[in-house]
DNA sequence: GATGAATGAGTGTTCATTCAT
DNA sequence: GATGAATGAACACTCATTCAT
């Protein structure tokens, strides 16, 4: 009895990882609006209604991804190099989180969402957003300890790492890769950095 | 009789204006998709035979703006200030390139449809379109002029420049215009061509 | 005075020549249902008004063709030889009726309109269309000449010379015109109207 | 368990039937254009989303008929009595293709809509279709056994049949079945085959 | 006589979602 | 757990027709 269950159980566990592959391929190929629930039942092996069984509605299908989207950054925090003083912590943050942006699946998927839902808010700076509450934190510490000029507040900075962040990733999207991204990452967050040094 | 031919295509003038307008707004608060043309020909208070008498389809409608986005551009090329050197004429030309694509109603609505259709390639690099040609260009002499390290190649100059228009703009976007952007643009660009300078 | 209303008139005249050849070269070209009224008016240079000016809908456009129908067999009739005995009479009559339906625009865009509207019924036998009574008189005289065998009713072999009619304008139609078609027409008559004799 | 599916299955099969039959019915009635998806679920008593997730779009619902048509003649072709010789079987598959084109939905409404869509060419003649290439095949047979005079062609004599069945068709269309149809077609093939003898 | 702006019901089709099985 | 039949509102778009000018 309890090995039937635990295959049901597995089985489970795989319909719901088709389901997440299948509607992650669907929806970066093809946009979130593009893809309809009868063609990630189909690319997944399933009904329909089993898709409902897993996830209420399409939304909660695509937020499966948004969701990861401040682990990753929250995963990036706790690498940051030891030995860094604030303003180095802050530069290797930044080019390292730009980086992963775009590397990983569910960020850029997000990204991607956000920018055609942006009535959804997604994006909207929030102090709530873990994200973004670490990189004011790191901002700050930085201007705390001398680092940056005083002319510049730290929203001011944040903002405008935001936009060289959103910037280069929409700039990957719309090239469809087709430059090298890492140098402009680190050519862009030092040049934008050192702009802002005391 | 001239009167009242006048007075005709006075209202037919002002029917056509009427469903601009409507078109410009609903696409500006809700975005393309989200619109239908009922949706306009309610706004407009006009029936939707009378969207299609004087737009082909919806798209047509669209285009009304964004086909205006060059022009925009080549205006603001003949407004550069006669007496700069060519490094300082592309600064002058990409800060009032940014700051007028948020102004502009035709710049920012085509903006915001390419962000949602990306599969169109609005945005997409290429010689052909004035605005990056022109961008290139002066690139090229602010290049040859001496005034640019080598170590940056004029492709990856121009990039970087879009990185920073597009970011600005979609940051404008997200949060609603709910900061001061002249001041970030001029500081960006400044920042981002002092880091490229001889 | 009289010169200007000459001329008005003779304008009207000649706008209504237009529409008339506009609708029946579209009709002609791509059917009725597919043709819309914008479309005749631009093909003829008038406004979609003028067009109701001159015809009640879009019905009325195409009855004018198939009106003249009756006027076209009506016309072959005074034109039979004098000479012939009753059956000749009708082997001449039916073979040219064929002939011409084919040739004449009006007969043959008739056809094709009853072909797609079957639900008018226009095509549909009736003591009253002046070509069938035509035909059944002549039939009948043939038959009371002793010219037929007795076990065929007049009314039976209407029938059948319109099948071979229909039969023939309509193989004509499929094929576009892609063979030699007064042949068949003489031979698929005389073999009717032989295989009936007494 | 399989009772239950069972059930599933035979309702589905019988919603697919009742569509399939309103669809048959009302296309009968008032022709393919004529008919809207509307008024098909209307019919068949279920919605319009119902008709499309059996049938990809309107296109598909007539062609389930039209479709049979070349395997109602094969299946003809394989009843032709063994003993006769090559004109006999002509004249039996003849007289019986028509009479069954008549009797059988598929072939009939094929043939209305074929008549309403001549643009689709569906009933142009072609080697490839099967019925013309069988038909060619005994005419061919019965020529080369000198059952035929050798100055009707092949391709003459096909096409003389083809005009016969069409007619007859088109005839029994427009008088909306208000004769006897065997009897016509039993002489008029007769009439056609006879004066093609040797 | 002539214009064309305006109407609005109608078309085929899509799709997220529900629910009986 | 899983199915897929069923729903129906919504969409972009068409077009014969009317009527003020």
């Amino acid at each position: 009895m309890s090995d039937r269950l635990t295959s049901r159980a597995k089985q489970a566990l795989e319909t719901k990882k088709k389901i997440q592959d299948a509607a992650f391929e669907l929806f970066e190929e093809y946009g979130y609006d593009s893809v309809s629930m009868q063609e990630i039942a189909n690319k997944a092996g399933c009904s329909i209604g089993n898709l409902y069984h897993y996830y209420k509605n399409k939304d909660a299908l695509v937020l499966q991804f948004t969701d990861h989207v401040d682990e990753v950054y929250q995963a990036l925090e706790n690498e940051i190099p030891e030995d860094l003083d604030s303003f180095e912590r802050l530069r290797w943050f930044v080019v390292n989180a730009i980086s992963r942006s775009n590397k990983e699946k569910a960020v850029s998927l997000g990204f991607a969402h956000a920018l055609k839902n942006p009535e959804l808010g997604t994006l909207n700076y929030s102090e709530k957003r873990p994200y973004y509450r670490t990189l004011r934190n790191m901002v700050r510490q930085a201007r705390a300890d001398g680092h940056i000029a005083k002319d510049n507040s730290s929203c001011d900075i944040v903002r405008k790492i935001l936009i060289l962040q959103r910037g280069i990733l929409l700039e990957w999207r719309i090239e469809e890769g087709a430059f090298d991204i890492d140098p402009v990452i680190e050519q862009m967050v030092n040049g934008l950095l050192n702009s802002l040094k005391a």
